[in-house]
DNA sequence: AACGACACTGTAAGCGTTTACACAAAAATG
DNA sequence: CATTTTTGTGTAAACGCTTACAGTGTCGTT
């Protein structure tokens, strides 16, 4: 039951094996009859063509690798199918690998991708992602998106987190805020500590001398979530009032921080304002709807894929131009909804 | 610069081609010098091994298709992590496509697949799905995610939709609904007409004779936030009052309708009460948090794969077995929350 | 009538692996 | 010691495909 080959498909049409693969690739040398017998006999056998001899003898695999760190949440579905959608018109396929909580799984990961790629996108947020650079197979063009691997890089695309941070900060005090605080993503993740940095020096300057609170989520829902129950917690205790302005390191743990605020009765934006990052669809949806810091997380994943196939077309052609510095940086825009439009602005 | 093959490591490492093959896979045949040298030569060389010509003498790819009809929203990437998790526990890759609106674009896609997986994991939601049958290389492993593709189907999984409709209804009659409406995904789609069906015949028996409108949307949070605006318009106009209660196809669409409706100042549950479908994971958090039948998505994505490798392997071992009918129908389990928890149930 | 130009077609070499088989050397057995 | 067995290694044949090259036959041209 094993599939029909190309010898089968040209025995069955009468034809040489040459006249089969011409016919079969819709190359223009070939006689009307024959292509016709060859298609025929193609169709009648349920003739596919098998994808590792072409690639062997073309030395071209037409798929590109997508390595990332996690496939949780509407982040990650965003960047995917921005990638899909920029692959498919390029008529690439995609070998797609996620859930690596750590260096090492994502290290195996690409150690297994290697033979079967034409180029890697590469997604490694992880504050030690320099040690991915290590096993990358360096003749294979490579783009990382929103990662921090050192010198390979021949083309990235990343996020200005850091001054993400400090828009979200300038705006809640431009909203009034008088008290801030910051959910934050895990401490190994290196996006989420430059969120942080950027948070906490534009803190320091708008107000110099003030203390405030970091809680440390892992960027889902629920730690979201957790995180405000915690504030909520710590104010009930010590008695003071609630922070008037969170900015929360992404739009899931924003949307769980939500509930948590609803369920213990505070109004946002009015009690407590909160600004989101990423700007996921949901957040617009969310209740209130969630000010953000825009990044276009679709565009981020089709712009990473085109940067790859410049990358792989250059690779092709002139044969060996690293042309490194090929670094896009994103600027995220910040998206004024509800949640941070508090009643009495400043004049 | 070209990688390097494995006639570069035999003669780095100064032996036969077969012995650094075997030294690189890890056979034990192999002497401890003898692979120690092999091992530091390719790691020299940055030696990849090439995927196609190793799938080309196995007859193996260790890939699997995976095919979507889109990948927009949380329910896709909750299959997918599912699908990703199980395949990396079974050191399998993932060749993923999405982003298909109809049958002609799926066809190609799995025409393109063909020769580069062992096996097809699809989801074809799609009314006509019958036509991709016709297509699919019948030599392959196939396993259907709630779809509906006619006789191949060696393995499917897939979502009792009626049942969960019915549920729906049944739940809100519970909850002392006496007007009932819909939301519905789109006509094309095979899941969303069946869950519609399930509406109307419950709510027909439950309310005999009366009329139930309906709104067709198409899954987007989008086209559920237009469908509650088109029913707050209707009965604008028409001076009736709104349903009390609103099954939703699904939750995405469901979190749009949500936010109409607090737009509109209509007060969920109590003046209208909803209930969606699939239980994502932001359904959770959404404000109220969402009353939804939970088909358990992640799950789905994992089953599907395990199925599919099942079906793999009885391919591999006893030749020729279809073994048809192995059908798993996943009943939708309803989750109570609050977007549908009214004051006064009945006594 | 002879010739080159042209349009097709077939033969065969190779792409990078794995692995059956043959073989040599070393170890175990009588 | 003369064997058999074990262990390690190399040779070479596939795997299914593309494509350079070498035909073959058909024309149009001189």
């Amino acid at each position: 039951m094993k599939g029909a080959t190309l010898k089968d498909v040209a025995r069955e049409a009468d034809v040489s094996i040459a006249s089969a693969s011409r016919a079969i690739n819709g190359l223009d040398n070939v006689a009307e009859e024959v292509r016709r017998r060859v298609l025929e006999a193609a169709s009648k056998l349920r003739y596919v063509p098998h994808g590792g001899a072409r690639s062997l003898v073309m030395a071209r695999t037409n798929t590109i690798g997508v390595l990332l760190p996690d496939i949780y949440g509407e982040f990650f579905s965003e960047i995917i199918r921005g990638v899909d959608v920029a692959a498919r018109a390029r008529g690439l396929h995609l070998l797609v690998s996620g859930s690596h909580g750590d260096i090492n799984e994502a290290v195996t990961a690409v150690r297994a991708m290697g033979g079967r790629v034409d180029g890697l996108l590469v997604m490694s947020p992880f504050v030690d992602s320099q040690d991915l650079a290590a096993v990358l197979p360096l003749n294979l063009p490579l783009v990382t998106i929103a990662s921090r691997i050192g010198k390979v890089e021949q083309g990235s695309i990343s996020i200005d987190n850091f001054g993400g941070g400090v828009k979200a900060v300038e705006h809640l005090i431009d909203q009034g805020c008088k008290t801030l605080a910051h959910i934050s993503g895990p401490p190994s993740n290196f996006e989420a500590q430059e969120r942080r940095r950027g948070f906490l020096e534009a803190a320091e300057k708008a107000l110099p001398g003030v203390e405030h609170s970091v809680f440390e989520g892992d960027f889902t829902e629920e730690s979201g979530y957790r995180g405000a129950k915690a504030f909520l917690a710590a104010c009930a205790q010590s008695g003071e009032p609630m922070p008037e302005g969170i900015f929360v390191a992404n739009d899931m743990m924003a949307v769980g921080c939500l509930l948590a605020l609803r369920e213990a009765g505070k109004a946002v934006p009015d009690e407590v304002a909160l600004v989101g990052f990423d700007d996921i669809p949901i957040a617009r949806f969310a209740s209130p709807p969630l000010s953000t810091l825009r990044v276009g997380v679709f565009d981020l994943g089709r712009r990473g894929l085109e940067l790859l196939v410049d990358a792989m077309e250059r690779d092709h052609a002139e044969g060996e131009l690293p042309e490194s510095g090929e670094g896009v940086i994103v600027s995220p825009e910040l998206v004024f909804r509800d949640s941070s439009r508090r009643r009495a602005p400043p004049a």
